[in-house]
DNA sequence: ACGACCCTAAACATAT
DNA sequence: AATATGTTTAGGGTCG
């Protein structure tokens, strides 16, 4: 099911406090109250003269249009009142207050043969979605916003960056393995893939199996083989070694669902490849440098807080362009193809600022904007898997 | 402490 | 025979 907004799925809502200062008293931005529940996540944030009175459900869209937020240089800068040659320095604090519901059932790479798990609410035959894929694929900041080389900031000093396969090499991927099985198969262009071309999507597209240890293809095998979510098909004899695998429709919501969780044990190893970059020389490599705008931001420290989990659409020329064949792009998914039209130039002042409007982004964009940032109350745990390992199930 | 989830290693069987 | 593929078991780490 869509979400109701860009930005926010079904189980990432978070309902939080926004609260908006200004520097120069409150006449051009008083803010904010609380959101009262998910529907309403930051409904009520109000800046200056603004009319919009209701609760809809396409908040922000007013900021949009009178170009407070419109297409500001991630992360943002000065705000200017409609109306105002005075730039209005904005501090946007926003307090994490509760955590919606998450998803019951996702995927267990064990699956059971019942499909009565499966979400049956998730299209369990149309491609992955870009808001699945936004979420549940790494992707640099660099990557995300390379239309303006923009970084987006967090909230506070400390800077977040997301997992990039790219940049990360010496790390294992975020991902369990049937995550990475069914990413590979989602990508083919026939959604059935020999292992072989299952080893070489996980390599070309993580390049840190290129240099891993054989072991993880036994993982991988042993996925595959264990895992009901994925179901062997015959091929051709004579055709090379093996069978080709396939996702079983029946259990393709869970992966979808597992897809979307935000992957922990990993991010372990991402905080202290920062941290020890950090270290070093309190810097990361220069293709992580940071830009806003012309300004050299602060080199980036990982938090494990808020750790998005986020698309590159390079990563899926396939089922990107299908999915932009479809017309099924995803307003405010930003993507390396996709990106809105240039935006107006808005000032940048000061870090503050930006960060004041990298903010106020999120409150328009949802959570996958920052990539990483703290907005959201994000465990960084796997769901909860509901469905039992068939270490007891294949041996009935 | 326990269960769930996930990973890794290994042994073994089968197919090419 | 060598290699790739597939199946199964076992054990350990992390988390809630």
């Amino acid at each position: 099911m869509a979400p109701e907004r860009p930005g926010l799925d079904d189980e990432r809502c978070t309902v939080g406090t926004v609260l908006l200062h200004t520097k120069a008293g409150a006449q051009n931005a008083d803010i904010v109250k609380e959101g009262d529940g998910a529907a309403k996540m930051f409904t009520d944030v109000r800046v200056g003269s603004a009319t919009q009175e209701d609760d809809d459900l396409t908040p922000l869209s007013w900021l949009q249009d009178k170009n407070l937020l419109r297409d500001i240089p991630l992360p943002g800068g000065t705000i200017c009142a409609e109306g105002s040659t005075e730039p209005v320095e904005v501090q946007i604090e926003v307090r994490e207050e509760s955590v919606s519901s998450r998803a019951d059932s996702p995927t267990s790479d064990y699956a059971e043969e019942s499909s009565e798990h499966a979400d049956s609410s998730s299209n369990s035959d149309t491609p992955l979605s870009p808001t699945i894929l936004q979420q549940a694929m790494p992707i640099s900041p660099i990557e995300q916003y390379d239309h303006n080389d923009v970084v987006p900031q967090p909230l506070t000093n400390t800077n977040h960056v997301g997992y990039d396969p790219k940049v990360h090499t010496s790390l294992k991927p975020p991902y369990s393995f049937s995550c990475l099985i069914f990413m590979a198969i989602e990508d083919s262009v026939t959604q059935k893939l020999p292992v072989k071309d299952i080893y070489a999507w996980i390599t070309d597209h993580f390049p840190y199996f290129q240099t891993a240890p054989n072991g993880w293809k036994n993982s991988v095998r042993h996925n595959l083989s264990l895992n009901k979510c994925f179901k062997k098909v015959d091929k051709s004899p004579n055709v090379g070694k093996g069978s080709l695998w396939m996702v079983d429709h029946c259990y393709r919501p869970n992966l979808l669902q597992a897809l979307k969780k935000v992957p922990y044990h990993p991010y372990m190893q991402l905080e202290r490849f920062h941290a020890l970059n950090n270290n070093n020389n309190n810097t990361i490599p220069n293709s992580q440098s940071c830009r806003l705008g012309n300004v050299e931001s602060e080199p980036p420290v990982v938090s494990l807080v808020g750790r998005s989990n986020m698309l590159n659409p390079d990563l899926f020329p396939f089922l990107t362009q299908r999915l932009a064949a479809a017309g099924l792009q995803v307003p405010g998914a930003y993507t390396r193809h996709h990106n809105p039209p240039p935006p107006p130039p808005v000032h940048i002042e000061s870090q503050e600022d930006v960060n004041a409007a990298t903010a106020m982004l999120a409150l328009k964009h949802g959570p996958r904007i920052l990539g990483g940032i703290s907005v959201l109350p994000d465990r960084g745990d796997h769901a909860q898997k509901t469905i039992p390992r068939t270490h007891e199930v294949s041996k009935v």
